[in-house]
DNA sequence: CAAGTTCTTGACTATCTCGTCCAGAACGTA
DNA sequence: TACGTTCTGGACGAGATAGTCAAGAACTTG
């Protein structure tokens, strides 16, 4: 029919991606996405449509990714539910600690500096968050299942408290938080998760 | 000896702070502070420098009153320690839950924004993030003096949970989880810590 | 009240930035 | 191969933006 597309899509969202979590929305212009896709501006705003639209593709891009490996690392058979969220809530606190350039994690930066103007991102945002509690919640009702925590307890609320701290782990290394103060939330917020 | 100057300098930092507080400091334009101020540029300029230069300055004032206010809230006795702790959490998740336009918090904001760039914001987060959990330690130790929480539990442990799960409310605030969400997680937040 | 100093205002410049546009390139089809 | 279509690259323009500057205002002190 025509002239095709010369470039991956996903290596450009990827490209992207990156030029916008280091610098935020506001902060990262058009010829820098350009540069760092290597496409010329009208092929980035014919396939793309403007900055913004990107960031959408973008930031919704990086959601799924990052939640969907979190359902993978969950998901998976009651007797080793419990080992599974020490696991996760280990590789985390990892990752916040391995970042050293404190680059933290798109959604977060995305979520501050946007969600208040821009209902997409806030939207997105929000579904990203109930998916991450509700892949908690299945994983901690197996554990419980499985006799490793009390089943007592709302896995549901469990859940939220786990993915607040998860996120509060991601903004205290964002602040600079010391290695050691990283992973001893992380240990702590295990140990008091009710056991039977 | 001349002209002093006809501004309230607080009054100018808190217009300032309201506009990078909306806008992130990319987005704010130095005539948006201009106008919200009040000030012609060349005053804004003379007095606290360049636009950075008047980042900085909201910024550790915004910390300075943050984490000031969270030591007034949490000293105190020990025998009401728990109680302060308890009004505390309940105060930040329905300070999250009344913020209906998603403003969130400044230090959140900034530090997703600004930290991994610039030093100054990633020192002054850092301080405020180690203030605000040496204030919460000196409450929990109160509290444990008082017999409201396990004694054999490490005070400062226990804070650095509290200040994740702070920080996480927030950041799910920022996220649009919904008023009984985050209600839900400052409760379980204070059910699981342990009791004597 | 005169002199000296600092503050104020907003016009101005130089640069940046978004988004458009077009001439040519690359491809499928007839 | 010739044609129609879509993609590519980058020059371009309109408007925005950070920071400067100069002329005058306001105040203190001698």
């Amino acid at each position: 029919m025509a002239r095709p597309r010369s470039f991956d899509e996903a290596a450009v969202l990827r490209a992207a991606r990156d030029q916008f979590w280091e610098h935020g929305y506001a902060g990262t212009k058009v010829d820098d996405l350009a540069a760092a896709t290597g496409l010329g501006k009208g092929s980035l705003y014919g396939a793309f449509g403007d900055k913004h639209a990107l960031y959408l593709r973008v930031y919704d891009y990086y959601c799924t990714e990052s939640t969907d490996g979190v359902r993978r690392r969950l998901e998976g058979p009651d007797d080793t539910a419990y080992q599974r969220l020490q696991d996760h809530v280990h590789a985390i606190a990892e990752s916040v600690v391995a970042d050293r350039e404190r680059r933290g994690c798109l959604m977060a930066k995305g979520a501050a500096e946007c969600a208040e103007h821009d209902e997409a991102v806030a939207t997105r945002t929000a579904r990203a968050f109930r998916d991450l509690q509700d892949y908690l919640t299945a994983c901690i009702a197996g554990a419980q299942r499985a006799g490793d925590l009390a089943a007592s307890e709302d896995p549901a609320r469990l859940a939220g408290l786990v993915l607040a701290v998860l996120r509060g782990l991601e903004a205290l290394g964002k602040g600079g938080v010391e290695p050691a103060g990283i992973r001893a939330i992380a240990e702590t917020a295990l140990a008091v998760l009710p056991k039977p």
